[in-house]
DNA sequence: GCTATGTTCTAATCTGGATTAGAACTGTAG
DNA sequence: CTACAGTTCTAATCCAGATTAGAACATAGC
């Protein structure tokens, strides 16, 4: 009854391990020998569930981008209709940044990682990335269009400066200096004011 | 007479062919006979500049490092004295965006595998790496104490905020969409009103 | 032209790490 | 207790890529 569970268990682990590995190491730099031990196992037991170490670390970075995205949508959701749209755009802001800071080793490396991967990985990548594009996509233009941001800047670079300045984060932060909450509370402010209009 | 000169070409084409395999495939995925290949020369002629893999790649690293903190202090010095503090952050922006996305394969190289770099040689970056956050670090608290920033946030969150969103440009910017002008002036505009007081 | 020095090449060698083969172990159903 | 399916291990195998050895080539000073 439970083997199943137990099994599931052991591919979570290595799953993990891989994406803390991945996170830090690089693609290249991920060793199927530095994953298994950190999931307490030996290398050839990756092979009972994936086929190749480039499945295996395909599976990371989408899980990690789905997470990201996920996570994002699910806080746009949660907010009351109406919401005007900068302060949607605080939420994402709040939301991208619990993510990539939060525990999850899973963004972290299918962040850092997008340049690296191999070609066809990279391929797929890019869709789920360009749907990601898009949630921000739209909550720009709809401040723009409420007049809530300035429109004299152009919103793709505006978009992609604050994406930037939050995939940044996870290589500065540290939960020592600032909680979490107060890196939000900073990133928002600054955020909200370099876009808002004039 | 002239040979040291063309030994020293070849060096240096292998130096800048490293870079460019450094910037896009990350430490690990550098492979020396890529760097080879783009030089247009074997493997082997590495050895005869360089003892090992290792040292050429810290090199590329160490004079990515150094281009980018010399062209944004040359900037610095350049500006007439008295320049107001959030001018002279502007023009710091300008000259990070400038070494990072204006072909500078080495600053990429250095910037992108800060994280991923053998212990040995990046404690040895984290020295020139933290010289340069003295850099910033001035700017922005001089703005803050001329009262040309806003005091209510962590400058150090501030100063990383915006460093991240400059070091992540080069992943979105294309020289076809925008020109290099016109990002660093969008990227000015957002950081401006972002810092600025109120 | 001849030799010494500097530069680059071809042909090994050596190693780390992915992958495969197949044994062993675990637990469950009959 | 036995057989079987599922899971993980140990012991190869295999290959890519760094490094080394030493030949070949170039150039300059004589």
């Amino acid at each position: 009854m439970r083997e199943g569970a137990k099994s599931a268990r052991t591919r979570e682990r290595i799953l993990l391990a891989a994406a803390q590995v991945l996170s830090r190491k690089g693609y290249a730099g991920t060793r199927l020998s530095d994953v298994a031990t950190l999931a307490e196992v030996q290398a050839p037991a990756v092979y009972y569930y994936w086929t190749s170490r480039e499945e295996l670390l395909e599976e990371v970075v989408t899980v990690g981008q789905r997470a990201t995205m996920e996570h994002v949508v699910a806080s746009m959701e949660a907010l009351p209709v109406g919401t005007p749209a900068m302060e949607r755009i605080a939420r994402a802001v709040a939301a991208h940044l619990e993510v990539v800071l939060g525990r999850s080793d899973f963004s972290q490396a299918a962040i850092r990682n997008a340049g690296q991967l191999p070609a066809d990985i990279r391929e797929r990548q890019l869709v789920g990335q360009r749907e990601y594009a898009d949630v921000w996509r739209r909550l720009v233009e709809e401040a723009v269009a409420a007049g809530e941001m300035s429109p004299d800047v152009d919103t793709r670079a505006a978009r992609m400066l604050v994406l930037g300045a939050l995939n940044w984060a996870p290589e500065w932060w540290d939960p020592e200096r600032n909680p979490l909450e107060e890196v939000v509370a900073i990133t928002q402010r600054i955020v909200r004011r370099g876009l808002r209009p004039s």
